[in-house]
RNA sequence: GGAGCCGUGGUGUAGUCGGUUUAACACGCAGCCCUGUCAAGGCUGAGAUCGCGGGUUCGAGUCCCGUCGGUUCCGCCA
């Protein structure tokens, strides 16, 4: 049995509050942590003491210490006391079944006040209602609910989960520079101005890339790195300006390798946090099945609702809005939302806004009646057989309601993606308790930008062709593939990766498919190019957003709720009031002259 | 850059559509009572000129314009 005299967990604790429990009776402990609830009967006050480990009743009778009861009155919320007492079973029918210390609370002895407390801002177990900003300013108080605990105790067991998993796989942690250099493409840059180097900037990293294909040819041959990153744009739920990577990269591989050992990581990470028995394989879909199929690069597979194509059906329709985006090279595709004839008319109309903010034209539908014939605005242009033909390729059952989008192939798959995620939560078709894995591979290498009328990288320059698509570089860069892949757990995107070009007559194709000479290419890249010259493996790899992993375990809605102090919306920590002026000579020293309104401080 | 929602004692909300009363309720807070509570209970009390600025009006928490902050989404971003 424990007691206080042979364990001692912490200098001025003989136990943790939390556990405490019937084998502890009779053993005189010292306890210290914060009162998070006094109950005044007037002659004996009870107070619930918490610390990081539980929360334990401590009672406090003037017959056992009067002082310590006298002590006691004194008391408040979210004071800091040290307490001695005495573990007692509680009297029968007194025990509080809520309480993992509920069989038995402490009888005080002894009560020393270490610190006060003013009231709180708010109250911390009507926390999740309080203003976020209220919070955020006084993150310190809300990190004290279990709650927020949880969250990081959650990230910390992630960590460690892949730090163990990568060691025993042979891989070294290799810490990479915050102050590198600002490369173009991708996202904006948080700049740092040079005090030694007037009017030169070092960018913080949008993530290691360059560095860890650099430690490939070096011969590391396996790196990893728990890696802060920073992209300078808009935020999301799911984005903050400074973020957590799970960075991997690996020689002499192939993405089969990497996708093996990354669902290892998983598999690993969900036992060790949350004890969930995840079954790699994984399901793959190509890019293509993705969003033909689920029209989004990150589909939702915890629910059906797939989208049908029935463009061959209606290609000759006098349905005239059919049968000409088909013409003008588009698609018809639909959605069979099965039961949905009874939603309300007003649902209905509304699900034209999904896809018109989508850039869809417009939303058709029907309701398939009881006899099987369609009832739709759209039924008198549509022929016996090709009302047949699509609820055929619909799989139409009575009372179902069919939705379909003519437009061009991209905004069709987009625009019916997103009214399938609209009706998978409107109509909770979503199983909230289960995890559904799926890669995405075979991507695109290259997407046009029609604004700058060139080809851009979809991943990035580095990104190898498939090895049966290189030639397409010259003849056709928009039809390469990309020996990328992502992993996408419900619906969101935990991270991507893909095998790089070693090659330099590769490398230098896909530069030329960018619209970039190889004197720009080494004005940008020089030093990646130039070690590319002294024997490069090949390699690949992988990164992954750690703070998503870890909302997802948490079964949270936002990262922020799994980060110690995170930014708000605008990018402002609302705690330190970053970022804020600063002295002017300060600037001075960097060489900076700002031209923004706002006053300098002195 | 754009769209939506939110902003009323310390906290969460009601009041906003239909303009005018001592701005209501719950929690918290303070004092008193209370020896078995655990969202303790009872009594008493303090505390908000309604995010900020301007406008309309006899009169604005309420209507209009602007602005700030938060949040969700689109654009943007692996």
């Amino acid at each position: 049995m424990d007691t206080a005299k042979n364990r001692r967990q912490q200098t001025m604790k003989s136990h943790r509050c939390g556990e405490l429990n019937l084998a502890h009776c009779g053993c005189m402990v010292e306890l210290a942590g914060w009162v998070q609830r006094r109950r005044d009967h007037g002659g004996l006050i009870f107070v619930d003491l918490r610390d990081r480990f539980g929360v334990v009743q401590v009672v406090f009778n003037p017959e056992i210490d009067k002082a310590a009861f006298l002590a006691a009155e004194k008391l408040r919320n979210e004071f800091v006391v040290a307490v001695k007492g005495q573990v007692i079973k509680r009297l029968p029918g007194m025990e509080n079944p809520n309480l993992a210390t509920g069989e038995i609370e402490v009888a005080a002895h002894s009560l020393e006040v270490l610190s006060e407390s003013k009231p709180l801002p708010f109250q911390l177990d009507r926390a999740e209602d309080v203003d976020e900003s209220l919070r955020l300013r006084y993150r310190y108080l809300d990190l004290r609910r279990p709650e927020m605990q949880r969250n990081l105790i959650l990230r910390h067991r992630t960590c460690q989960a892949v730090r163990n998993y990568f060691n025993e796989h042979d891989f070294l942690e290799i810490e990479t520079p915050m102050l590198t250099r600002s490369t173009p493409e991708g996202a904006r840059d948080y700049l740092v101005p040079s005090r030694l180097h007037p009017g030169a900037f070092y960018a913080l990293p949008q993530s290691p890339q360059l560095f860890k294909q650099l430690l490939m040819v070096s011969g590391l041959e396996r790196y990893y790195q728990i890696v802060r990153c920073f992209r300078d744009e808009d935020l999301r739920a799911d984005r903050q300006p400074e973020f957590t990577q799970i960075d991997v990269e690996m020689s002499f591989t192939d993405r089969e390798e990497i996708i093996h050992i990354i669902e290892g990581m998983i598999r690993r990470v969900f036992r060790e946090t949350i004890g969930l028995e995840v079954q790699p394989p994984f399901p793959r879909l190509t890019y293509r099945e993705a969003m033909d199929k689920y029209g989004s690069d990150k589909p939702d597979l915890r629910f059906g609702l797939p989208i049908v194509d029935i463009s061959s059906v209606v290609a000759n329709s006098g349905f005239k809005v059919f049968s000409q985006a088909i013409a003008k090279g588009g698609v018809v595709r639909g959605l069979n939302v099965k039961g949905g004839g009874s939603l309300p008319r007003r649902e209905i109309d509304l699900l034209a806004n999904v896809v018109t903010e989508a850039g869809a034209a417009g939303l058709a539908w029907g309701i398939v009646e009881a006899g099987g014939e369609l009832r739709s605005s759209i039924a008198k242009f549509l022929s016996a057989e090709e009302v047949a033909g699509i609820l055929n390729a619909m799989a139409a059952e009575p009372g179902d309601l069919l939705c379909w989008v003519a437009a061009p192939l991209a905004v069709a798959a987009t625009a019916l993606g997103r009214l399938r995620l609209y009706l998978g939560e409107k109509l909770n078709l979503i199983d909230r308790n289960s995890w559904q894995f799926v890669w995405i591979v075979d991507w695109p290498l290259l997407e046009w930008n029609p604004e700058e009328r060139r080809y851009e990288a979809l991943h990035h320059p580095f990104t190898s062709p498939h090895p049966d698509d290189v030639e397409l570089l010259v003849t056709d860069p928009g039809k390469a593939r990309a020996q990328a892949y992502d992993l996408v757990l419900n619906g969101i995107e935990l991270g991507g990766g893909s095998i790089r070009i070693h090659r330099r007559e590769v490398q230098e194709k896909m530069f030329k498919a960018l619209g970039m000479s190889n004197e720009e290419a080494y004005a940008r890249f020089g030093f990646l190019l130039d070690a590319f010259d002294y024997g490069p493996p090949p390699h690949g790899g992988i990164a992954f957003g750690l703070d998503r992993l870890v909302m997802l375990l948490a079964g949270r809605d936002s990262i922020r709720d799994c980060i110690a102090f995170p930014k708000t919306q605008s990018a402002m920590d609302l705690l330190t009031q970053a970022p804020a002026q600063v002295a002017a000579s300060q600037l001075r020293e960097l060489h900076i002259r700002t031209v923004a309104e706002a006053p300098v401080q002195k």
